[in-house]
DNA sequence: CTCCATTCGGAACAGGTGTTACGGTAACAG
DNA sequence: CTGTTACCGTAACACCTGTTCCGAATGGAG
């Protein structure tokens, strides 16, 4: 049966058309044709893989929660503590090279897509409480005598810190080289009492 | 002379009208028809206000940045102090009422919209390095000893933190409480030693 | 009043949009 | 080989978009 292969396949290659042309040229141009095009195909075929325009900006947008989700759950596997996790998880949600710029100006126009779009809207919200729960979990385990007012309190503060700054580095690389967004990231972790290398107890 | 009275007023209340479709259909749906119509008017009018879309979302943009730049100001002529100062402004850039709620959808549509549009990207940087400048100022006013470096990174981390949660909250209101968002800020700048109370020596 | 300039509503236009339906075609079963 | 089936490119459809343009109001000047 390769055929639910190639479909599953030509799913995530058109996923990705749409996210290029996100990237490359916003929301307001992200039509079914655009996306035809960077694909290589006709609108044909992708009104052929999903119903309608609306579902397939859903698909790429499930597909790159899933991508985000994979990455991040490999850097938390390999990391040797509570802290290195956490930092190496916030740090690959910033926009430190073109491939993550890219991936902020994609988040965004999703967010920005799903004003209009109750699906889209619920797919944000839940991933972005899972989000949360996720860097709330690793904060507690970075930091296990804080309280859950302050582990909650303290990861908000991360959370929004590096998605804001991968959004503003991506509407302004120049502005907001990666060694910026680092040394702040840095920062608010030795604030926060969260570096590795800071007493645990 | 009420006739530039008369412009600039209808201009102001079309750019008010491209805020209220931005934050309440979003950008898919930030039509020259939709604006006329939220502003009561015809497509005649706006295009004899406006030469294009393009400069009336210009314009509306130009507004925006005005009004906040007002208001912060205001702000910061009242404040007693320094840190008092910083956590106003901080605090007016987050999403805690229906108003500023709207201000951040808009700011993000404005983002999004910026993507394939010149004019919009350079207004926004242009807008952001202000507003970082102006955050950099006030975190060096509040920690005098601080080094370049630090203040930097600590302005930058404040900014995008207020910016990402305005942005988490306008899109999830229900799990991003007004609560949340100040105890989160509130945490941070105890953390970096910028809470009124702290020794600022 | 007339005359004129200005303003603006509304129709019209060309082009682009999402979506549908029709044919051809390639692969596979027999 | 033939027949069938799934697939997909192509061309249409109706609608919506930004923009232009014409004519009708409006209001002040002489």
């Amino acid at each position: 049966m390769s055929r639910t292969a190639d479909r599953s396949a030509q799913g995530e290659a058109l996923s990705r058309a749409v996210w290029s042309v996100l990237a490359g040229q916003g929301l307001e141009r992200l039509t079914v044709r655009a996306v035809a095009t960077a694909a290589g195909c006709t609108t044909g075929l992708v009104m052929h893989r999903f119903p309608n325009r609306q579902a397939l900006l859903l698909h790429a947008r499930q597909l790159l929660h899933e991508m985000t989700r994979a990455r991040v759950e490999a850097l938390e596997a390999e990391a040797a503590t509570p802290r290195v996790a956490l930092r190496a998880v916030l740090h690959q949600g910033m926009a430190l090279d073109e491939q993550t710029r890219q991936e902020a100006i994609v988040w965004m126009g999703f967010l920005a897509a799903a004003v209009a779009d109750d699906q889209l809207i619920e797919e944000h919200r839940r991933n972005n409480r899972a989000w949360r729960e996720r860097v709330e979990r690793l904060t507690a385990a970075a930091a296990p005598e804080w309280t859950a007012a302050r582990v909650s309190a303290v990861a908000l503060a991360l959370i929004t810190m590096a998605e804001g700054v991968a959004v503003y580095a991506a509407a302004d690389p120049a502005a907001f080289p990666p060694a910026d967004q680092e040394s702040m990231l840095d920062a608010a972790l030795v604030a926060f009492e969260l570096a590795d290398g800071d007493g645990e107890g």
